[in-house]
DNA sequence: TGAACATATGCATTGTTGTTCAACTGACCA
DNA sequence: TGGTCAGTTGAACAACAATGCATATGTTCA
């Protein structure tokens, strides 16, 4: 009873620890939108089509060729980010073309290729 | 084949897009690198986890209690972001002690933390 | 109207991922 | 030495995600 006293503080101090760390953990359902934005990042085919959109919009037949995979793939990403309003799109009669719809992406986007330049 | 000029002309600005937005994607070594630092980001667990670390190290068994997950789907979980360099630990005794080791990382969970809470 | 085209969509398939469970390692202490 | 505690590891499994294929939609033009 004394001897892990020793012990028990440094537990203590732990879940201490673990009551602090917890402040700085949001409420769950920013936790999950929050990791939505990153998976969605999470995969280099609908990295490269963000990347490709930025600046100049796009049809899906050009996002292809872009980004190296068929028409059919990338219409199902385009899906995808549509979903989580990452992209918008824009009708002129056979064509679609497709652009971000989102100022932080692209904030984003820049401070993980600057992360991964200097790593 | 001059009817459909207009076609190919449009075609042809489409596919300037493209080469222009090529130059908009790096290397696919490096795409693949970006992606993986947004997968790991895209996670609830591994999110809370990083936050956290933010500010303060902590042991397995708090981590898993700020978690709400078990002590050995944490384990796992770290075992990633160590593999990533994402976090570092520290040993003392029986108790294994981890935080974060990348400045990047409290850059992009904040800047996405922004999005969510103002989108 | 019908052919050709750009894109979308549903389904099937295959690959990946997060968690659990049980067994294991290594440190501490009695 | 043996027991307990903190953490790790590997196998198994269910849930999910990315792509391809075939088919559908909707537009243009002859």
């Amino acid at each position: 009873m004394k001897m892990n006293k020793q012990l028990h503080d440094a537990a203590f101090v732990d879940r201490h620890g673990a009551l602090q760390a917890q402040r700085a953990i949001h409420d769950d359902s920013t936790m999950l939108a929050l990791s939505e934005i990153f998976k969605i990042l999470g995969d280099p085919t609908r990295l490269k089509i963000c990347l490709a959109l930025e600046h100049r919009e796009l049809c899906v037949g050009d996002l292809a060729l872009v980004a190296g995979i068929s028409e059919s793939a990338v219409s199902h990403q385009l899906h995808s980010l549509k979903t989580l309003r990452l992209v918008r799109y824009r009708r002129e009669g056979k064509m679609t073309y497709y652009m971000l719809d989102d100022e932080h992406i692209e904030q984003l986007i820049s401070l993980g290729v600057k992360h991964v330049e200097e790593g």
